[in-house]
RNA sequence: GCCGGCGUAGCUCAGUGGUAGAGCAGCUGAUUUGUAAUCAGCUGGUCGGGGGUUCAAGUCCCUCCGCCGGCUCCA
């Protein structure tokens, strides 16, 4: 029953609690602030803070920005930096606040956020001033390095029935290096974006006639998934695990049973009518699996029962909200439920940790961060078991010897919870994995397994999915390799490259015999300099190149070339050797 | 959903009221090539859909669809 957040952060080099680039951060919203005022009229603030990569500050104004205007708001900018003013802080009154924020409707009421007894300050620079806690760099003088990056739409406190304001978002460093590395790794990251990429490598699409959300897998990157997918379930029998398939759709009453008509009704897909029963798609796997517990009665002698699926399910995500493979309407999840006893849960959680860990690694990602998610103030069940569930979570952590961090209260109202983070190569965190307690569904489907003293007990149920979404693990993937899939994965692992026609039957054998050593290969046909087909394969990223001319043929041997661009001649048999083992070795 | 931007050939894009363009890709032909682009010709578009203004609309207006940026967070 987990929703999973789509982005990572583009900088997470350059994220962490840096007190002094925060301040430096805020004080360059401000200026930011103080030359919008200076250039239009009638501006109503709201607020700027700094970010994990950079600040904003938020506007209430008649006139429409757009990027268009950056250049002269950067330019008044700079003009404030040169006349280096000093930010001068103000402690006032509650009534004198009020009296400095006449007309600034939004500060007003976020000036009555302040608690009673708390102190109000002011930072003025120039003629400019705004309710802040600060702190701030001493002058305007001081700040080095910014940028303007962009325009949006924004919530008054992010409440869709709240105004919308307008939020430029900046960046700013310390210096010019450090930001122009950070707009270096910006356009790096708009380099290896899963949809321009996606599109390049041809690996899948979407359609407006089909609908939002809804992804069309081509063949390059349904074998890639295929690929994930038959390593996903070898890992899964290998770990315990049986799978199960169960159906799209389920009758209302079922949803009515699991709560999801009561609760998740908006995030459901409209019913179908079939029979005088109302269908609905599913959005999510949980009460079937149920049903396959409930199938039988089940002995405490059975347990844990681990139960996976590749479970296809649809949610009505709002339209604003998509984004490329990471947030969908359509999509697969990697779902599993675990039913066991107490007794059997802590030990159930170390093995999940475990094994997502070594799934992560396998696919490059070798940092990984825990978070912990305790209960909240608002919460079904009985609080020994949420204790028992904690505990054993927190407990299975420390034993991972996986760095976590602790959110008192965040966890959802039906149970506690750990959520993986992992960090791509560009140094960005994604939440992938999420091992969540569920005290709801086992009540509410009344589940119960016989204990050992021949009575009826409630078993603990587990949800758990690794991948998350196979859409958005594939998103994330297809930019953390930036395309380049590793030999395992590569849906095109060899490409041969006749130098002439004179070697095109040559080639067409090699390939005939490569196939049969189920190895994925083509071979260029077309006419044309060696130089071409080797630019062609590189932009296609296929991991290596044979090229075959006379001199190989003769010799009885091809001209490896790999992505890289190192090359080596070795016998067909030697190369199809080496593949092989770096296959095996998912390297 | 909301605010803003955008939608022109398979792809990347130019074209701001007066006869729809380029490069790449594709096709055909020539070339037979040694490690990131051989040359030439050709094909390809109801300019996202619908409606309107105008003598005339890719261009202006309305509307729908889709895409992009964003919508908790130290006042």
């Amino acid at each position: 029953m987990t929703r999973y957040r789509c982005k990572g952060t583009v900088c997470g080099l350059f994220m962490k609690n840096d007190l002094q680039l925060e301040t430096l951060r805020h004080s360059t919203a401000h200026v930011m602030a103080a030359a919008v005022c200076r250039i239009y009229d009638n501006v109503l603030l709201d607020i700027g803070p700094s970010t994990d990569d950079g600040f904003y500050y938020d506007f209430d104004m008649p006139q429409r920005l757009t990027p268009d205007d950056f250049p002269a708001i950067e330019a008044e900018m700079a003009k404030i930096v040169a006349e280096d003013l000093p930010f001068e802080r103000i402690e006032v009154s509650r009534d004198e606040a009020t009296k400095m924020l006449a007309g600034q409707k939004y500060k007003i009421e976020r000036l009555a956020d302040i608690p009673e007894g708390e102190a109000i300050s002011f930072y003025k620079c120039g003629t400019f001033f705004d309710l802040c806690r600060g702190p701030h760099v001493e002058s305007t003088g001081k700040l080095r390095a910014f940028k303007l990056l962009s325009v949006a739409g924004s919530y008054y406190r992010g409440k869709e029935t709240n105004p919308m304001l307008q939020r430029i978002n900046g960046t700013a460093f310390t210096n010019d290096k450090q930001l122009g590395l950070y707009l270096k790794q910006i356009e790096e990251a708009k380099l290896r974006d899963h949809r321009k990429l996606g599109k390049e490598l041809d690996l899948f699409s979407m359609h407006e006639e089909v609908g939002p959300g809804l992804i069309h897998w081509h063949p390059k990157g349904a074998r890639i998934r295929s690929l994930i997918e038959d390593f996903w379930r070898q890992e899964h029998f290998r770990n315990g695990y049986e799978l199960l398939y169960t159906p799209h759709v389920g009758k209302a009453n079922l949803w009515q049973t699991s709560g999801h008509l009561d609760f998740y009704k908006e995030g459901m897909y409209a019913p179908m009518e079939i029979d005088k029963s109302d269908y609905y798609v599913k959005p999510m796997n949980c009460p079937f699996h149920i049903n396959i517990y409930k199938s039988d009665i089940r002995s405490y002698r059975d347990l844990p029962l681990r139960w996976a699926e590749l479970g296809t399910v649809y949610r009505y995500e709002k339209a604003g909200v998509l984004h490329g493979l990471l947030r969908v309407r359509g999509f697969t999840q990697d779902d599993a439920h675990i039913f066991c006893t107490p007794e059997q849960i802590e030990d159930e959680i170390k093995e999940v940790l475990r094994f997502s860990t070594f799934i992560w690694k396998t696919f490059g990602f070798e940092s990984i961060t825990a978070y912990l998610s305790t209960r909240p103030e608002k919460a079904v069940g009985d609080p020994a078991r949420w204790e028992q569930a904690t505990v054993s979570l927190e407990s299975a952590l420390k034993a991972s010897g996986l760095p976590y961090e602790v959110d008192e209260g965040g966890g959802a109202f039906y149970g506690p919870k750990i959520d993986l983070k992992i960090k791509d190569a560009i140094g960005r965190e994604w939440q992938m994995s999420t091992i969540q307690f569920d005290f709801n569904l086992p009540d509410r489907f009344d589940l119960s397994y016989i204990g050992e003293d021949g009575e009826k007990h409630r078993p603990y149920m587990v949800h758990r999915a690794l991948f998350g979404s196979i859409e958005r693990f594939f998103g994330i993937l297809v930019e953390h390799y930036s395309g380049a899939f590793p030999a395992w994965l590569a849906p095109e692992q060899v490409r041969v490259l006749p130098l002439s026609e004179d070697q095109l039957d040559a080639a067409a054998d090699m390939v005939v015999e490569l196939r049969k050593q189920d190895i994925r290969v083509t071979m260029d046909h077309k006419s044309g300099k060696i130089g071409a087909k080797i630019r062609n394969a590189q932009m296609d990223k296929v991991p290596y190149m044979l090229v075959l001319g006379a001199k190989e043929i003769e010799a009885g041997t091809v001209a490896v070339r790999d992505r890289t661009g190192a090359q080596e001649v070795i016998t067909l048999a030697d190369f199809v050797e080496k593949l092989k083992t770096a296959v095996q070795d998912k390297a």
